[in-house]
RNA sequence: GCUGCUGUAGCUCAGUGGUAGAGCACUUCCUUGGUAAGGAAGAGGUCAUGGGUUCAAGUCCCAUCAGCAGCUCCA
C-alpha cells in the first residue's frame, strides 16, 4: 500500500501498482484526460508509472496532478514535442544522428548530427510529419537497461553520439532510462506526456549551428528550434510577442528615431549617440547626479587610460586579458615582447620569433645578459617581464575601480571620514567577442553609472540598505516597477573565495537582513557570488514581460587587500575598509537601449528628446508659432516649430511617428486667444484648447513628477517553463 | 571566437550572367490646407571591400570587413 498527501492536506491510500493516472481517473475520467504529468515528493514524473516506484517510504508521499493548466507541465510537453520534432526529422533524413534535446524558457531544441543541411524551407514538411506522429496518438513509453545494455541499444542504433554520453557523461549511472514512441526510441531522463495527442499546439522556429556539448572543438550540429503549448491561443499570444519585441528592437527604433549610430568606420561595438539618443542620457546623468550629491556622493573624475602595473595590482589584467584591448606601448617594440611572454607561457615561442625578439630588444637598448643565461622558461618570461617594466605601458580602463582605489589613498583617511563614496560616469573598454555584440546591449566602450563606497564591517548593513533605496528610487522614476532582486552567495564547499569566513559570514547575513526588511523580491543563489564577495542584482522586467540584468551593488573584500587601502580606527590603528560597487542602471549604452524597448521609443515627457512640435495650420500662423516655442524653451522644453509648407495633416504624421509627446496646432482662433489646441500622442485626437500659460503648467508638472502616461503593457503572461539547463541526458 | 544566413540610393527592399530599379526621405516649384501622407519636376549608386572565373559579374567562386540568428563568454 502506499500513502499519498495531496495539496489540499488529505490523504489517500492506494495499491502498490498504482499511477498518478490511476489516481486522477479515480477523481474523474476528464480530470484523468487532462493529467500531463504528476509531481511526487517535488519531482515532476510520468503520470503513467507506479507511483510506488519512484519514492523511498510508500507512507509519506506529496502528490500533486499536473495539468495543461500547470505552466510546469509545459516543459514536459515541450520536451514531448522535442522528441518527436526528433523523430519527424529522422523520417525524413534517414540516418540523422541524435545529440541533445532539452526545453528552452518558451519552447525546446533539438541538436542533429546530420550531413544534408536542413533549412527553413524543410520547416513545413517537418511540421506535416509532426502533425502526422501526433496524430497516430502513440503513446511514449519509459523503460530501464544498465549500461551495458544502453550502449548495445545506442550501438544498434547507430547513434555515436548518445554511445559517448552514456560512456562518458553518464558513465556515474547505474541504469539508464529511455522512452519509445513508436519506431522512435531516446536515451531520456524523461518525464513526458502520456500521449502525443496532448500537444495542441506547435511551430518549428529557427535553425541554428551548434557544438556537441558546447564545445567547439566538438563536432558541428544542426540547432533546430521550436516551440509547443497547450492552445493554439497560447502558441498565438507567444507569437505576438515575439512580434512586438522585434516591433521594439532597439537597433530599429534608435535608427529610426536618430539616437544611435554604429558605424563599422569607427568600429565594432563603439557607439555613437546622436543628439536626440544623446539627450535622454545627459537627463538621466542629470537626474542621477543629483540624487548622489543629496545621498553623500563626491563626484570625481578619471582618465581613461591607466598603467598596466594599476591593473596587476588589481589583478584585472592577468585575469581577463582576453577581453581586454592590447595593452598601448611606450615603445611599439614592446608589442614583440607582449606577444613573446604570451608565447613563451603556452610553449609556442618560435626561433624566428626569438630573434625578433632579441633585435627589438636591442633597439629599446635593454641589457640582453639576463635573458640569454636564462635557461628554464620561468627565467626568461622574468627577463621579458623586467624589459617590459621598463617602459611604460597603458591600458584602456576596463574597470574603475582601480583608479577609485587610488583616489581613495590620495591622502590619510580617518574612521570619522567613513564612509567614502566616489561617484563618475566612468567609461570603460571591454575587447567583447565579435558574436556577442549586441546594438547598445552588448558594446565595447561603456560608461557606468559607477561608484565605489568605502566603508568599515559595520556600516556595510546600513550602506546596503541606502544602495537599494537609491536603485529602486532610479527604477521608479523610469517607470520600471517589475522587478527582483538575487543575492549571490558563496558556495560554502568551494575555497576559491578571498576575505576572511567572518566577514563572509557577516556580509552575507546583512545583505539578507536588508533585504527581508525592504520587503523586496528576492532569492538567494548559492555559489553565483563572485570570488571577491556577495552581490545582489536587479533583475527588472520590461514592459513586454522580459527581464534584464540592470543595477547591481557588489561587496568587495579583495581590492581593499590589493590596494592595501586603510583607515586610522578610533584605536589609533590602521584598519582595512570594505569596498562596495555598486551601478542603479549597469552601463548607460545598456540602460538607455533597454529603455527604448521598454518604451517602444515612446519615452515619457521628461526624457522624450523633443517633447512638444508646434504645427502652425498655414504659414499665416508661422510668426505665433515661433512665439510660442519662444515661450516653451523660456519654461524649459524641448520643442520646435514645424514650418513647412504642408498640410496641417501632414506634420501631425510626421510629429506622431516621431512619438512626439504633445503636438500644438496653432492657427488663427489659438492666436486670436493666445491659446494651443493640444494633440497628444497617446489619445491620437485633439484633446482640446488651452491657454498657452496653462498648457505650459500643465507640461511642467508633468515633468516634475515624471508621469509615465504611455506604456503597452502585453497581455502575454510569460509563462515560466523549467528549463531543463542540465542536458544530463 | 565558432556555425549558418545577409550586405544594391539616406531608409525599407526588388533585381538568377547581357545598358542599375521602386516606395519613402531629400531639393526646387506650385499649393495656404484645422488633427495620420496636396500636386509636379529634379537630384541621388565604384551594387560592402579586394582578388578570381567569363567575351561579359550586382548576379558565379575565394578572401577580408560589417550586420543578423544561435552557440560559447560577460570583472
Amino acid at each position: 500500500m502506499i500513502k499519498i498527501t495531496l495539496p489540499d492536506g488529505t490523504t489517500q491510500e492506494h495499491s502498490d501498482q498504482t499511477t498518478s493516472l490511476d489516481i486522477a481517473r479515480g477523481i474523474s475520467e476528464r480530470l484523468a484526460n487532462d493529467v500531463v504529468a504528476a509531481e511526487v515528493n517535488g519531482k515532476i514524473v510520468d503520470a503513467a508509472r507506479p507511483i510506488n516506484d519512484l519514492v523511498e517510504d510508500p507512507e509519506q508521499i506529496s502528490f500533486r496532478l499536473l495539468t495543461t493548466r500547470d505552466p510546469e507541465a509545459l516543459g514536459v510537453l515541450r520536451h514531448s514535442c522535442a522528441h518527436i520534432m526528433a523523430r519527424a526529422v529522422m523520417r525524413l533524413f534517414p540516418g540523422t544522428g541524435l545529440a541533445f534535446g532539452p526545453t528552452t524558457g518558451h519552447g525546446y531544441y533539438y541538436d542533429f548530427d546530420l550531413e544534408q543541411r536542413i533549412s527553413e524551407e524543410d520547416f513545413p514538411r517537418i511540421e506535416a510529419e509532426m502533425q502526422q506522429i501526433i496524430k497516430e496518438g502513440e503513446p511514449f513509453e519509459r523503460f530501464e537497461l544498465s549500461r551495458e545494455e544502453a550502449v548495445q541499444l545506442c550501438e544498434d542504433m547507430n547513434q555515436e553520439l548518445k554511445v559517448e554520453h552514456v560512456k562518458t557523461g553518464l558513465a556515474d549511472h547505474g541504469s539508464l532510462s529511455f522512452y519509445r514512441q513508436g519506431e522512435f526510441v531516446d536515451l531520456c531522463r524523461g518525464p513526458h506526456i502520456p500521449r502525443a495527442g496532448k500537444i495542441k499546439a506547435f511551430k518549428l522556429l529557427s535553425i541554428a549551428g551548434s557544438f556537441w556539448k558546447g564545445d567547439k572543438d566538438n563536432k558541428s550540429l544542426q540547432r533546430l528550434y521550436g516551440t509547443a503549448w497547450f492552445s493554439k491561443q497560447d502558441l498565438n499570444s507567444y507569437l505576438e510577442q515575439v512580434e512586438e519585441a522585434k516591433r521594439r528592437d532597439h537597433r530599429v527604433l534608435g535608427k529610426k528615431l536618430g539616437l544611435f549610430h554604429i558605424d563599422p568606420k569607427v568600429g565594432q561595438g563603439l557607439c555613437l549617440w546622436l543628439p536626440k539618443g544623446s539627450t535622454i542620457r545627459a537627463l538621466l546623468e542629470e537626474f542621477i547626479k543629483k540624487e548622489l550629491i543629496n545621498r553623500g556622493y563626491d563626484p570625481v573624475y578619471s582618465p581613461h587610460i591607466g598603467r598596466v602595473e594599476l591593473y596587476e595590482t588589481s589583478g584585472h589584467f592577468p585575469y581577463y586579458r582576453d577581453s581586454q584591448f592590447a595593452p598601448i606601448f611606450g615603445h611599439d617594440a614592446g608589442r614583440i615582447i607582449d606577444f613573446c611572454i604570451r608565447k613563451l607561457q603556452d610553449d609556442e615561442l618560435s626561433p624566428e620569433n626569438e630573434s625578433a625578439l632579441l633585435q627589438a630588444a636591442e633597439i629599446m637598448g635593454y641589457e640582453q645578459q639576463d635573458y640569454k643565461r636564462a635557461s628554464t622558461k620561468d627565467e626568461k618570461i622574468a627577463a621579458l617581464r623586467k624589459w617590459e617594466k621598463a617602459q611604460e605601458r597603458y591600458l584602456l580602463k576596463p574597470m574603475n575601480c582601480p583608479h577609485h582605489c587610488e583616489i581613495y589613498k590620495s591622502q590619510p583617511r580617518s574612521y570619522r571620514d567613513l564612509p567614502v563614496r566616489l561617484a563618475e560616469f566612468g567609461t570603460v573598454y571591454r575587447h567583447e567577442q565579435t558574436g556577442e555584440l549586441n546594438g547598445m546591449l552588448r558594446v565595447r566602450g561603456l560608461t557606468q553609472d559607477d561608484a565605489h563606497l568605502f566603508c568599515t564591517a559595520e556600516q556595510v548593513e546600513d550602506e546596503f540598505r541606502h544602495t537599494l533605496q537609491l536603485v529602486q528610487f532610479v527604477l521608479k522614476s523610469v517607470g520600471l516597477d517589475d522587478y527582483r532582486v538575487q543575492l549571490s552567495l558563496r558556495d560554502p564547499k568551494s575555497d576559491k573565495y578571498v576575505g576572511s569566513e567572518e566577514n563572509w559570514q557577516q556580509a552575507e547575513a546583512s545583505l539578507r537582513k536588508v533585504l527581508q526588511e525592504s520587503g523586496l523580491r528576492f532569492e538567494a543563489c548559492e555559489g553565483e557570488a563572485a570570488f571577491y564577495g556577495p552581490k545582489a542584482d536587479f533583475m527588472v522586467r520590461d514592459a513586454i514581460g522580459r527581464e534584464w540584468q540592470l543595477g547591481t551593488v557588489q561587496l568587495d573584500y579583495n581590492l581593499p587587500e590589493r590596494f592595501e587601502l586603510e583607515y586610522t580606527g578610533a584605536d589609533n590603528k590602521p584598519h582595512r575598509p570594505v569596498m562596495i560597487h555598486r551601478a542603479p542602471f549597469g552601463s548607460l549604452e545598456r540602460f538607455v537601449g533597454m529603455l527604448i524597448e521598454h518604451f517602444a521609443g515612446a519615452f515619457p515627457l521628461w526624457l522624450a528628446p523633443e517633447q512638444i512640435r508646434v504645427l502652425p495650420v498655414t504659414d499665416k500662423t508661422s510668426d505665433y508659432a515661433q512665439e510660442v516655442v519662444a515661450e516653451l524653451k523660456k519654461a524649459g522644453f524641448r520643442v520646435s516649430a514645424d514650418l513647412r509648407s504642408a498640410k496641417v495633416n501632414a506634420k501631425i504624421r510626421d510629429a506622431q511617428l516621431e512619438l512626439i509627446p504633445y503636438m500644438l496646432v496653432v492657427g488663427p482662433k489659438e492666436q486670436e486667444q493666445r491659446s494651443v489646441s493640444i494633440r497628444d500622442r497617446i489619445e491620437s485626437k485633439d484633446i482640446g484648447m488651452l491657454p498657452l500659460d496653462e498648457a505650459i503648467a500643465k507640461f511642467q508638472q508633468e515633468v516634475r513628477e515624471k508621469t509615465i502616461r504611455q506604456q503597452f503593457k502585453s497581455t502575454f503572461q510569460a509563462m515560466e517553463a523549467s528549463s531543463d539547463e542540465s542536458n544530463e541526458y
